[in-house]
DNA sequence: CTGGTAGATTCACAGCTGTCGATGTGAAGC
DNA sequence: GCTTCACATCGACAGCTGTGAATCTACCAG
C-alpha cells in the first residue's frame, strides 16, 4: 500500500513536490553500509586506532579495545569489508591501515547540505 | 577475562604500542550514535531528501520513500534526535531541514586519515 | 614432527532495529 | 460541537548485530 503523492493543482496543500536530486536506492544502500561499518563505538575506536597509528597490528588493537579476540577479529572483518581498511598479513600477525578511497563518498554526502 | 597487552622486553614481538591519539570511549559513542542515524538506506534517502528540497513536509518524504507513514515518522525522529535534521510544525504539517552543526564532528572524522 | 602463538571461524544467545497495523493527539474546517 | 487530515505513539514481529567460549587454521621455532 503505497501512499501515492498526488499532484494538488496548486491548492492549499503541501503535497506535491517533484522531489529532485536525491540518492538512488542503490546508491542509498552502498553508502548507508559504509556508514553502518561506523555505527558502533568499538569499530569506530578501532578505525581511530588504526587511523592515529597509520599502521597497527590485530594483537595492539585488543588491548585498547577491551574486547576478546573474536569480537575484534569480528570488527576488523566488518570495517576491512565495507573497504574503510585494509589488512596485510606479514608473518604470524596482520597490520592494518585505513583505505582512504571509500571515505570519499561518506564524506561527499556530508558535505552536501553546505553547498 | 581481558587480554592485557603485556609491554614485551623489545623482542621479536609485534606488541606493546602505547597507542597515542585514539578516541575516547565517550567520543566514540556519540559520534557512532551519529553515524548509526545515517546507517540506514531509507533514511540516507530522508537526509538526502532533506538536503535537495532545502525544506520538506513529511508528507512529501511517505511517497519517494515508498514506507507507511508511521516508518517515516519513525526514521525522522531517529535522525532528528541525532541531532541531523530539524523539524518544525506549521499548521497541520512538520516541515524538516538539515541542522549541518552535527555533521561537523563526523565530517572531521572521515577526513582525519588523510592528515 | 611437535608445541606454541596470532588470527579466523563457528555457534549460541541477548539486545537492538526496521517495519507496519492500530490507535492516539492536535490542528484546521465545517 | 463533529469530522477530517497530518503526524506521533504503541504493540508486535522478523531480521539483524555485538559478544565471547570453543574450535579451527596458519605460521614460526625447536
Amino acid at each position: 500500500m503505497r501512499t501515492q503523492v498526488e499532484q494538488v493543482p496548486d491548492g492549499a496543500d503541501c503535497c506535491g513536490t517533484p522531489v529532485t536530486g536525491a540518492l538512488s536506492e542503490s546508491d542509498a544502500a552502498d553508502l548507508a553500509a559504509g556508514f553502518a561499518a561506523l555505527a558502533d563505538p568499538v569499530r569506530l575506536r578501532l578505525f581511530s586506532l588504526v587511523a592515529a597509528a597509520g599502521e597497527i597490528c590485530s594483537c595492539d588493537l585488543q588491548g585498547p579495545l577491551d574486547r576478546s579476540q573474536p569480537t575484534v577479529s569480528h570488527h576488523t572483518k566488518v570495517l576491512s569489508e565495507a573497504g574503510l581498511i585494509t589488512g596485510e598479513r606479514r608473518g604470524r600477525w596482520v597490520y592494518w591501515r585505513v583505505a582512504p578511497d571509500r571515505l570519499d563518498p561518506l564524506r561527499r554526502l556530508l558535505d552536501e547540505p553546505h553547498a
